[in-house]
DNA sequence: TTTATAAAGGACAAAAATATCTTTTATTAG
DNA sequence: CTAATAAAAGATATTTTTGTCCTTTATAAA
């Protein structure tokens, strides 16, 4: 088990993909987003559908079309792909799968998870989609496996 | 997405269930402990086998056998449980699906996700199976839906 | 307007996770 | 020894996730 659906390790991959190329207009095409992130083209498809439908970016069709994200959007944080894609589980969910997490009812597990929940929620929410655009062109980053 | 499968959800809530319940000698049966955490009995039984190969829990056959757990194996850790159902995934995996997470080769997330998989791993090694007993048996914890 | 391009959409397929059923084996009580 | 009990083992079923294929729609260039 990881901490994110493939679908979502997918999802976050691409949108940092195509976060770094869309400068200027530029929109970028499905093939090479899935080539530069080591991903299974027709899959990532469906995927980018979805996220683009959820207004997490954006896409054209047609001769120099493509995918891109609105200047705008790169200040999205990231939690809103994993909601998009995982739902908020990882957020608000029992550690034990108890169908709600209550402080009134608690798990063996709660206090100690309801930190690390916070934390990763928090991070999610405050590092955003646009953040890494500079490292990932100077290639101190990688999307690939 | 949770952060633990289902199966290791049950893993752990029927181990903490099998500890609070076993003390002197005594041993608890599947449909018991099935009902005691609220999870399908013959898949859990599936679980508690592996649990069972893995020597985390014990079991005997035939009458008055059942499930139960040594005095020694109470002060295992619970990193012992999820490695054991779920892999190491969660303690050593890339957050990003990245074939293998390196300092080297990072994913954006690398940083900010060390740390916290690193506190999951801790209170994992941390937190034993028998920690809980008192409060189980004083039903201050719930291990049901 | 025609053609080429690229995403959208819907149907389908494969793999993995979850769940159930049936038979076998070990153990204990009578 | 026999019968009853309870887990082990193996086969099968269902559901979810992941992945692919094929057709349609929108757009732009020629
Ligand atoms: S009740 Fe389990 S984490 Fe809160
Ligand atoms: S490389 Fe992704 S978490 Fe370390």
């Amino acid at each position: 088990m990881a901490i994110f659906s493939k679908t979502c390790e997918y999802a976050i991959r691409a949108v940092f993909y195509i976060a770094h190329t869309s400068n200027k207009g530029h929109k970028t095409g499905i093939k090479d987003i899935a080539a530069g992130i080591d991903s299974p083209e027709l899959y990532l498809a469906k995927i980018l559908q979805n996220l683009s439908k959820q207004g997490i970016i954006s896409s054209s069709k047609g001769p120099n079309g493509g995918f891109y994200i609105q200047e705008s959007s790169l200040t999205k944080p990231l939690s809103d792909i994993v909601e998009a894609v995982d739902g908020n589980g990882l957020f608000y969910g029992c550690a034990l799968g108890l169908s709600q997490c209550s402080e009134v009812n608690p798990c063996p597990l709660h206090h100690q998870f309801k930190s690390i929940r916070d934390q990763i929620h928090q991070v999610l929410r405050q590092t955003t989609i646009g953040e890494f655009n500079e490292e990932l062109i100077n290639g101190l980053f990688s999307l690939k496996k």
